[in-house]
DNA sequence: CTGAAAGCGCTAACAA
DNA sequence: TTGTTAGCGCTTTCAG
């Protein structure tokens, strides 16, 4: 019942531990030397323990994932690139989640830094910084995702969405389809939806159009969606476009309109962020993020381990289809 | 750049490393040594080293998760509720997935086996069930999921649908709708799809329905769907409703037949499993697997790891939409 | 090429 | 209440 140990494993073949470590981890050892381990090994079903292994190298070979929802498609895919990064370099992600806990993932953290994690990648808010900023001060590379950090120190990286430059995407293609008034779901104080906000904004102000502040609407939830859209479309009556801007609600804010009896476009146009396996099949256009190498070169900066902060943008992608009308 | 050590938290508060170990896991000292203890954690910013510490106990504090493709929404939820049982016993989620793998993840249970984590839980197929039995003959409690195991042995339990079950519920909602001849997408050879293959037409038996063996077609990825879809429909023109043996493939059928021209539930009738965000929305129809309670269950087999097997099922439910037609 | 011995950072008796 | 002393399972000098 008690698992074998290395000890057990030099007992049965006969020789020193330090051989049979030297077999395990390639040192020169004679071909017969070897055979005899190797058999000792079988005989045992000996498995190496790789926690102690990792006292030695300071750390272990995992990358710790802090993500606080798992259900987006974002992040999903991101997940799918880091694990895909991970697996090649012989890492296995240690994942946590912080969707049910108001405290933003602080614990997580710290736990992830008693694990002695090879590197994290974190997408929580800021109250989470400061832990990061003496994770990577402590020599551990850190990469936080859909944020940008302001002065960052040597350990601290960011691989982030030109969210300008997505809400201007949104803007062109809405006026490129004769929408002249938009309203705006957003949820929650993320940075990147103010981004997404103000590059609407300008986007529609260099057209001539505004965006009034009663025209964006913040949801926490699913649930308070449909009020939202609601109140929204009462008060401003002109408006002939919804964006959502975080794919989180897509759905909410999508099931919202149709359940009003709008007609998606030909009575409100809708556009939304980060595309999903259904949007082909509804027609739903999008804001797609390559979410998928955003984790991949999230998983990179922590295999590299380069010395300086390095901070990476990705450009968003418009995914025409037909929910904003016909363009041009 | 070095950590702190438990020494060196030792040396600066001047006292005994044990009596460090004890401030930390709450052993009997005295205030005022506490105290002293504290102030050293914090201006050395310590970090207890999770891993030396599991060297005792002989095991990690993490659960091993090995899944085959976090795409699919029947995973998700099982991640989910693994993610939140884990986190209410402080534990982590070490997770790798294979899809990329032809592998079928005998390495994924070998690294985690190494890792010593706390228990393992499974989803990829039978391939691995040596490496599974020998895990859990270890003394690691294992949990495969979707998926149950003849003759297991002590420590290796299983939690999965009654496939037939469902297989049944599929039957009946169809007859009632007054379908009358199916076709069968399923993907690979799963035995979970066996079950509800099984299910499928014992209870259309029942009901005098035959389903022919050319009336199940079996794809291994969403580009082959499109074409499975086409030929069975040509081939077996009495079709009258189109049933999707995994959540797999859900959206690739559904564009199938819409993209064929076919109106459902009016041309065509379309029953799947697993409940997905769209469905609503889109009136589809479907079979739906408990999977958060099945994580969360799966979890907590883990957690309180019993002596002898066990195997869970839980019972699939029909949400009826409009897919499949009125029901009664 | 191989073995003995000294740790890695921590916990757990056992004394004091 | 505290400190001393063995280890945990492994790697890694350093001799042989």
């Amino acid at each position: 019942m008690k698992r074998a140990t290395i000890g057990d494993v030099a007992a049965v073949a006969g020789v020193s531990v330090a051989t049979v470590s030297r077999v395990l981890n390639g040192g020169a050892v004679k071909e017969a030397t070897a055979a005899k381990v190797w058999a000792a090994v079988d005989r045992l079903d000996y498995s190496p323990n790789a926690l102690t292994k990792s006292i030695f190298a300071g750390r272990s070979s995992t990358i710790g994932v802090v993500i606080d929802d798992l259900t987006s498609p974002f992040y999903l895919g991101l997940m799918r690139g880091i694990d895909e990064v991970a697996d090649a370099n012989d890492s296995l992600v240690m994942f946590a989640s912080t969707f049910r806990h108001a405290g933003s993932g602080a614990a997580q953290i710290r736990t992830m830094n008693e694990q002695r994690v090879r590197g994290l990648i974190v997408t929580t808010v800021e109250a989470t910084d400061d832990r990061t900023r003496r994770m990577a001060a402590g020599g551990t590379p850190c990469v936080v995702v859909a944020r940008s950090v302001q002065d960052p120190p040597p350990r601290l990286h960011s691989v982030a969405l030109d969210n300008r430059a997505a809400g201007r995407l949104m803007a062109e293609h809405l006026i490129s389809c004769g929408r002249r008034s938009v309203g705006v779901i957003t949820s929650g104080g993320r940075p990147s939806q103010h981004g997404r906000t103000e590059g609407l904004r300008q986007g529609l102000a260099e057209a001539g159009l505004e965006l009034p502040g009663d025209a964006v609407t913040s949801v926490d939830d699913n649930e308070q969606v449909s009020a939202a859209v609601g109140a929204l479309l009462e008060h401003r009556t002109s408006v002939d476009a919804i964006v959502c801007l975080t794919g989180r609600r897509t759905v909410a804010v999508h099931s919202a309109l149709t359940s009003r009896g709008l007609a998606i476009p030909d009575d409100i146009g809708f556009l939304t962020m980060d595309d999903f396996a259904w949007a082909p099949a509804l027609g739903v256009t999008v804001i797609g993020q390559p979410s998928h190498r955003m984790g991949q070169k999230a998983a990179e900066l922590i295999v590299e381990n380069p010395g300086e902060a390095v901070q990476l943008t990705f450009e968003p992608e418009l995914i025409a289809r037909t929910s904003c009308g016909e363009s041009g």
